[in-house]
DNA sequence: TTCGTCATGTAATGGGTTACATGATTAC
DNA sequence: GTAATCATGTAACCCATTACATGACGAA
């Protein structure tokens, strides 16, 4: 019971379902892997952590070493306070999570992290909230433009110019959707030629590398 | 006093320093000609109302017609119930705001309100705001970038299309304002040339057209 | 020994939504 | 006359941040 948030609870549970955590190192990957779309403080993590601790999802594990490292090796044996593991309802927990396609999947605040966890989930449920979120953005699109085309002369440039940019970075992410859904059905079809089943389920994504080059510097936090 | 949160307050004083309005008419305008960068419900609007009202900086009159409508015509007389005005110390403390360039003007927050009232806003501040806005993006660019750089072999490849997505946003609104920006500074340059004093101060603008096809449908609210 | 970062937490506060209550006016 | 929309408001709640308090550990 109590709902506590439903974004950060799924991130937690999506992140520590991949390997245990302590609560300082769980934020730091919230607030990066989880690309430009959240940000949360301890104010709200560690509160939460509880909550799902007392709902049974996580058991806190006094932490030595952070696992998977060799003794003495990459962070020194970084002594952790609480590293929190997902139990078995926990995973339960999240696999339902995961299989929601409720209207809220493809609202702003919960579309970014449903997507970062779209390497777990099913690829209709993968479909359902590309495609959940695109005809919300549609329609978010025709408002807009009705609003516009009601309101034009009355606007200066600048609000204008606003409003124009905005609906172009609506129509932006229209297109990235197209995209992705078009891969998507394209991995499912990739299947039917050969009838090879290499791996498992992985649907196709366009690939495109990122123009990253290294640049050093620190997270967040102020 | 008493603080009320900054950006409805701004644009509030800025909506009604155009002309009068009552609230409900005030949201609508609020929830479209700021573009998509925010959307507020009556529980948040009339409240702040009455504490602008208890500053000093709106009053309240008992409302007939909209105003500038010829008697009968346009939407047929509507009775407006209560319509606020800007006072003169309203006005003063919009002005105030306008000129304000402190590092909240470029966060995400403020950034699109600021924008919209550009039309009333001196040149050097535009410049400020647009400049600091760039840079606050061009540091988180930096940031995504390295976190990418240090995580890239251990992320899926959702997440990173997530996050690839949301950096090219970011570098698209950086276009954006180098555009702006370059423009606004033609805009000064401008002058020189012909050393023309048309209108007073209207900086450059690109100049899109967009996309919009008339297209009927009403507004938000639920 | 002091500073920076790692690490965990809580109380006060803020900013906002939801759901509700109420009623006038217009369009059918 | 009844449904939709215009119009104003409030109380309860929610989610999250800020500021603070505390302390261990490693490096200079």
């Amino acid at each position: 019971m109590s709902r506590r948030s439903g974004v950060l609870e799924f991130a937690v549970l999506g992140l520590l379902r991949e390997s245990p955590m302590h609560g300082y190192e769980l934020r730091k990957r919230l607030n990066t892997s989880l690309g430009v779309f959240r940000a949360f403080s301890y104010g709200t993590l560690y509160p939460c952590l509880k909550t799902l601790v007392a709902n049974g999802w996580l058991i806190e594990e006094p932490g030595s070493a952070p696992k998977d490292a060799p003794p003495a090796a990459t962070l020194a044996g970084r002594r952790a306070k609480i590293v929190y593991r997902l139990t078995a309802e926990g995973k339960e927990r999240f696999e339902e999570l995961l299989s929601q396609t409720g209207p809220d999947a493809w609202e702003d605040e919960h579309f970014g992290v449903r997507f970062a966890f779209f390497g777990q989930t099913s690829r209709d449920v993968r479909m359902r909230v590309l495609e959940g979120r695109r005809s919300r953005l549609e329609e978010r699109l025709d408002k807009m433009r009705a609003s516009l085309a009601r309101t034009r002369e009355r606007l200066d440039d600048y609000t204008l110019e606003l409003q124009r940019h905005g609906m172009e970075s609506v129509e932006r992410e229209v297109r990235w959707l197209n995209e992705l859904i078009e891969s998507e059905r394209a991995g499912r079809d990739q299947r039917r030629p050969a009838e090879q089943d290499t791996s498992e389920d992985t649907g196709g994504l366009p690939r495109h590398r990122g123009s990253t080059r290294p640049d050093p510097s620190d997270d967040t936090d102020k």
